[in-house]
RNA sequence: GGGCGCUUAGCUCAGUUGGUUCAGAGCACUUGGUUUACACCCAAGGGGUCAGGGGUUCGAAUCCCUUAGCGCCCACCA
C-alpha cells in the first residue's frame, strides 16, 4: 500500500480529533475501574490560547491519555472562570467604546451586556484547546457563573458565616482606583521604580524652629495627622509633644514618639497620615490619631485636599511641589528607588485605603492544609515549592473576600435595617426574609425592605472550590460522581498562582470535605521567549499558539514545547522545538511508510539477524519501558518524552529497522513483518499521550481490524529484560561503531567491502548482524591476518581489519595513546595498592578496578607490539 | 530585611543514598555520505579545571564552610 510522503496534519488532525469525540472516548461515567481524575485550571472564559496553556495543557493530556492507555477511567474536567475583575475591565472598556459609561447604567444592565461579551466571546479557548488534542470531558464543561456553581459558591460563603469565621472589618486594603474595588494582598505586583523622596519643612506653631519630613508622596500631606520621631532620637527631644503646622493647610498636628521610626531613615522623621499607609494607621491607632481620608474612589482629592479637590493625585503632586516650593518649605528633593503597587489586572497604582470589607479569617482553617503538604499527603513537583508553600502558610493573613464589582457572585448578605449590624446572611430572597422576621422580630418586614450587599466575591472564591464544585459535591455531597471522581490525582498549574488558587483549594478541599481534593501538584515553569524574556504584549515575543499549530501540527508543538520543560523549570520557547518535534513526526511518519513498503513473503525463512534483532528491541524496549514509568511516577515528562525519542528514534529506526530491513528487491519473511508491526505498535502506545494524532493514524494504518483504537488500547506491561541480550547487543553495535568509525578515518568506502577477523565466541546471529551492519566479511582464520591490520577492542575483546588503505598508522599517535594508558595504569595500581581503599572501598568498586587494571594492560600490550613494528 | 533555589559542553538541561573505562543527553557544530523510509535524513567526530577558594574522605559535580554572580517567593522604611 503507498502511504502519503509526508503526515498531513491539518486534515488528519481534525479528522481523528472528531472520531474520538464521535465514539464518546473522552466521556467518562463512573463504573469499576479506578477513576483517574484531573480538573483543569480553568481559563479566564473570555481569555485566548497562550504559551502558559499550551504547556499546561498538554502535560494535562499527557497525563489524562496516559491514565486511560493503563485502564484507569480518565475524566478531565473542562471550564471556564469568570474572571470577575478581569472581564468587567473589559467589558467596561467595550461600553466606553460605545459611550456607554459603567456608572451610567444600573447593575442588571451592566450584567446584561456581561452576559451577553461572555457568550460572544467565552469559551473560544476552550474550543483551542481541541486544536491542540486535549481529551477533556467536554460534556462536563463548567463555568464558575453556572448556577450549580454558584449556589455552591453562596452555600459555602453562608457555612462560613455560621461558623464565624467570615467578618466585616475595617481595615486598610488595596484599592484600585481605575477599576474602584480592592484588592486582595495576593492581586498586588510590586514593581521597582526610580522615584523622587521630597523632604518637606513643617514651621513649629509658635515657633522660629521647624521640622523636616521626608516622604515619597508629597500630596498626602492633607491627611498628615502627626509627625512621630523615635524616643531615642536626641535630635528632636525638645519638640517632642509641640504641634507642627502642616504647609498649605496650615493646621496644627502634633510631634509623637513611637518606636517604630527609624532614626538613620530620612530625616528622622515620620509624617503620619493613617488613612492612607498601613504603618501610619498602626501608629495612629496606638495614639489615638484622627483619620483623614483625603481621596474619592478614582483617586481624585477630595475636599480635604482644598483647591485640589477633584484632581488626580499624580496631578495634584506635581502642583503641589511648585507651591511647596513657593512656600519655601520643600527643602530639597532626591532620588529614591521604591517599590510600588500595581493592580495585577488594571496596571493601576494601588492606593491603600481604609474601607469596610468582609475577611475570611484563615489562621485555624490554614493549619490541616500546611501539614498535608508538609506530610507529603500531597505532593508538589518540584520540591522545591514546599518551602514556599510552608513560608507563605505560616504566615497566612485574613483574606479580603469582597469587591466592589458587579461581575460575580454578590455576597449573600441583606440587610433589613438601617443599623450596620442589621443583616441575615441567606442563600436567596426568601429565605433571607424569614430570616429577617425572626430575628428582628418585624413581621411586617417585606422583600423590598431587604438590600441585598452590592459586592461581589473575590473570584477566587470560586475557583477555590472547583474541585469539589465541578463534581457538585457543596450540594450534593452524596452524589455519585463526586463520591467517585474526588479526591482527583493530580493538578497541573503554574506556580503563580500557588496562593491564589492551589493553597486556597487545599484548605476549602480539607474544610468542607475533610479529604485533600488532590495527590500531587505539578507545578510548570513560566513559558519565556529564546533570551529568557517574559512572554508580553508589549514585547510582541508571544507566538500565536494556533498559528504554531498550523505551521507545524499539533503533535510537533507538543513535543516541541516539552523538549525543554523540565518540572518548574522556566522553559526557553523558540519555534525550532516545534521543528524538531516536526521533525521526529516525520521520522516516526517514514518508519511507518518504510514497514508498509515491503513485499511480504510467507515462505521466506526467517533470518538469523532477524531473529536476534527482535529478541534485542523486545528487551530493549521492555528496559526502556521501565525507566519511562519512573519518569512518569516523578512527573519528569520531558525525560519521559526524551526517552521515548531516543528509544524509537535510535534503537528501532536506526538499529533495529536497519537488521531486518530486507534489500534490494528482496522480500520480507511473514513472521519478521508481524513481529516488526507488533513492535512498531507497542512504540505508538508510548508515544500516543505525546503525539496523539500521528500515532492514532499509523496505528490505524496497521491494526487488526477488530483491535480497539490507539486511544483506548493498553499500555504495556512491564516485562522481564534480558540483560546478556541487551549487554552482546552492545557489545556487537560498539564494534560496528568501531569499524565505521575506521571507514571514516581511512575514506574507506561503505560499499567496499571489510575483512573482519574474530577469534572471539560471538554466536552467528551476532556475527550476521555485525556483517549486515559494517558491510564486512567475517573470517575465522585468524592467523591468516596481515600484519598491517588494524586492531579494535571492544571490552577485552580484540578484533582486526585488514588494513585497506596504503596509509600507515601514525606513530606519534600511538605513542601518545600508549603515554595515556600507562598513566591511566598508574593511577589504578596507586588505588589498587593503597591498603585504605581496598579496605574502605566496596567489592564491587574495587573489582570494576581490577577489570580496568587488566584492559589497559591488554591495550597496552597491544600498542607496544605496533611500536615494535 | 526574612525564606528558598540556581551556577555542569556554544545553548537548554540530566546527574538519584559520595564509588564502573579520568562527567551524560538533546539541539547546535565539524567531517564524510543522495546505498530507493526519511537531507524534516544517514554515518562518524570534536567539545566541559562541574562558578572561584578552602575543608572532610581512600575517593567529591555530589557532603561542609566561604566568596562572587543570577533567579524566585514573602514582608516592606516613610
Amino acid at each position: 500500500m503507498e502511504i502519503a510522503k509526508n503526515f498531513d496534519a491539518k486534515t488528519l488532525e481534525s479528522k481523528w480529533y472528531k472520531f474520538w469525540m464521535d465514539n464518546n472516548y473522552f466521556h467518562s461515567k463512573p463504573n469499576d475501574k479506578p477513576a483517574y481524575t484531573i480538573v483543569i485550571p480553568p481559563p479566564n472564559v473570555t481569555g485566548i490560547l497562550h504559551m502558559g496553556h499550551m504547556l499546561n495543557n498538554t502535560i494535562q493530556d499527557i497525563l489524562v491519555r496516559r491514565a486511560r492507555l493503563m485502564g484507569f477511567n480518565a475524566c478531565w474536567v473542562p471550564g471556564t472562570d469568570h474572571a470577575s475583575i478581569a472581564t468587567e475591565a473589559k467589558v467596561v472598556e467595550k461600553l466606553k467604546n460605545l459611550g456607554i459609561s459603567k456608572y451610567d447604567l444600573s447593575r442588571e444592565e451592566f450584567l446584561d451586556h456581561a452576559w451577553n461579551w461572555t457568550e460572544e466571546h467565552g469559551g473560544l479557548i476552550l474550543e483551542q484547546l481541541k486544536k491542540l488534542g486535549c481529551s477533556c470531558d467536554w460534556d462536563r464543561t463548567k463555568f464558575t457563573l453556572d448556577k450549580d456553581m454558584s449556589e455552591s459558591v453562596i452555600k459555602v460563603f453562608i457555612n462560613l458565616f455560621e461558623k464565624n469565621l467570615i467578618y466585616k472589618g475595617y481595615r486598610m486594603v488595596n484599592w484600585d482606583p481605575e477599576a474602584k474595588t480592592t484588592l486582595s494582598n495576593e492581586e498586588v505586583i510590586y514593581v521597582e521604580e526610580n522615584s523622587k523622596i521630597y523632604y518637606i519643612k513643617y514651621q513649629i506653631s509658635n515657633s522660629s524652629e521647624s521640622i523636616t519630613v521626608a516622604t515619597t508622596r508629597p500630596e498626602t500631606i492633607f491627611g498628615d495627622t502627626a509627625i512621630a520621631v523615635n524616643p531615642n532620637d536626641e535630635r528632636y527631644m525638645s519638640l517632642i509633644g509641640k504641634n507642627a503646622i502642616i504647609p498649605i493647610l496650615n493646621k496644627k498636628i502634633p510631634i509623637i514618639t513611637d518606636d517604630y521610626v527609624d532614626i538613620e531613615f530620612g530625616t528622622g522623621c515620620l509624617k503620619v497620615t493613617p488613612a492612607h499607609s498601613e504603618n501610619d494607621k498602626i501608629i495612629g491607632d496606638k495614639h489615638n490619631l484622627e483619620i483623614v481620608d483625603i481621596f474619592n474612589d478614582d483617586a481624585t482629592l477630595n475636599d480635604f485636599g482644598l483647591h485640589y479637590s477633584g484632581q488626580d493625585r499624580f496631578v495634584v503632586r506635581s502642583k503641589i511641589l511648585n507651591e511647596l516650593k513657593d512656600l519655601d518649605s520643600l527643602v530639597s528633593v532626591k532620588s529614591y528607588t521604591n517599590k510600588v503597587g500595581k493592580s495585577e489586572r488594571t496596571k493601576c497604582i494601588i492606593e491603600p485605603k481604609l474601607s469596610e470589607q468582609w475577611f475570611l479569617k484563615m489562621d485555624k482553617i490554614s493549619k490541616p492544609a500546611l501539614k498535608v503538604v508538609m506530610d507529603d499527603e500531597i505532593k508538589l513537583f518540584p520540591k522545591k515549592f514546599k518551602n514556599t508553600y510552608k513560608n507563605w502558610m505560616e504566615n497566612i493573613r485574613d483574606w479580603n473576600i469582597s469587591r466592589q464589582l458587579w461581575w460575580g457572585h454578590q455576597i449573600p448578605v441583606y440587610y433589613y435595617g438601617t443599623k450596620k449590624n442589621e443583616f441575615v446572611v441567606a442563600e436567596n430572597i426568601d429565605q433571607a426574609l424569614d430570616k429577617a422576621i425572626e430575628i428582628s422580630g418585624n413581621s411586617k418586614l417585606e422583600k423590598k425592605n431587604l438590600i441585598q450587599d452590592k459586592d461581589v466575591l473575590d473570584t477566587w472564591f470560586s475557583s477555590w472550590l472547583w474541585p469539589i464544585s465541578v463534581f457538585d459535591g457543596i450540594r450534593n455531597p452524596e452524589n455519585e460522581d463526586f463520591k467517585y471522581y474526588y479526591p482527583t490525582n493530580d493538578l497541573v498549574t503554574g506556580p503563580d498562582i500557588m496562593f491564589f488558587w492551589v493553597a486556597r483549594m487545599i484548605v476549602s478541599g480539607l474544610e468542607f470535605k475533610k479529604t485533600k481534593p488532590f495527590n500531587s501538584v505539578y507545578f510548570t515553569g513560566l513559558v519565556r521567549d529564546k533570551q529568557g524574556r517574559k512572554m508580553s504584549k508589549q514585547l510582541g515575543n508571544s507566538p500565536n499558539a494556533l498559528k504554531l499549530i498550523e505551521d507545524f501540527g499539533a503533535d510537533s508543538v507538543r513535543v516541541g514545547l516539552l523538549l525543554s520543560a523540565p518540572a518548574g523549570n522556566d522553559l526557553l520557547f523558540d519555534e525550532s522545538l516545534c521543528q524538531q518535534g516536526k521533525n521526529f513526526s516525520n521520522k516516526v511518519w517514514n518508519s511507518y511508510r518504510l514497514v508498509k513498503s515491503w513485499n511480504v513473503s510467507n515462505t521466506l525463512k526467517q533470518s538469523e539477524s532477524s531473529l536476534v534483532g527482535l529478541n534485542w528491541f523486545e528487551n530493549k524496549f521492555n528496559s526502556k519501558l521501565i525507566e519511562i514509568n519512573d519518569h512518569f511516577k516523578k512527573y519528569r515528562i520531558s525525560d519521559a518524552l526524551m526517552t521515548i525519542y531516543k528509544l524509537v528514534w535510535d534503537d528501532f529506526c536506526s538499529w533495529y529497522l536497519e537488521i531486518i530491513k530486507p534489500g534490494h528487491g528482496e522480500s520480507i519473511d511473514l513472521e519478521t513483518y508481524n513481529q516488526t508491526l507488533y513492535l512498531l505498535k507497542k512504540c505508538l502506545i508510548i508515544l500516543h499521550p505525546f503525539m496523539p494524532f500521528i500515532s492514532e493514524e499509523i496505528w490505524d494504518g496497521i491494526k487488526n481490524k477488530k483491535d480497539y483504537p490507539l486511544i483506548i488500547s493498553n499500555w504495556p506491561s512491564l516485562k522481564k529484560v534480558d540483560n546478556i541480550i541487551l549487554d552482546d547487543f552492545d557489545h556487537i553495535s560498539a564494534l560496528i561503531t568501531s569499524i565505521r568509525k575506521y571507514r571514516n578515518e581511512k575514506g574507506i568506502s561503505y560499499k567496499e567491502k571489510l575483512e573482519l577477523f574474530c577469534n572471539v565466541n560471538l554466536n552467528s546471529q551476532l556475527k550476521s548482524i555485525v556483517m549486515k551492519l559494517s558491510n564486512s566479511e567475517l573470517r575465522d582464520d585468524f592467523l591468516n591476518k596481515s600484519d598491517e591490520a588494524h586492531s579494535i577492542i571492544v571490552s577485552s575483546k580484540e578484533y582486526f581489519i585488514n588494513n585497506l588503505s596504503n596509509q600507515k598508522e601514525d606513530l606519534e599517535k600511538i605513542k601518545q595513546d600508549l603515554d595515556y594508558n600507562l598513566g591511566f595504569l598508574k593511577s589504578i595500581q596507586a588505588k589498587l595498592i593503597n591498603k585504605k581503599f581496598v579496605d574502605n572501598a566496596p567489592e564491587n568498586v574495587i573489582k570494576n578496578e581490577r577489570k580496568k587494571e587488566e584492559d589497559i594492560l591488554i591495550k597496552i600490550k597491544m600498542l607496544e607490539l605496533k611500536l615494535k613494528k
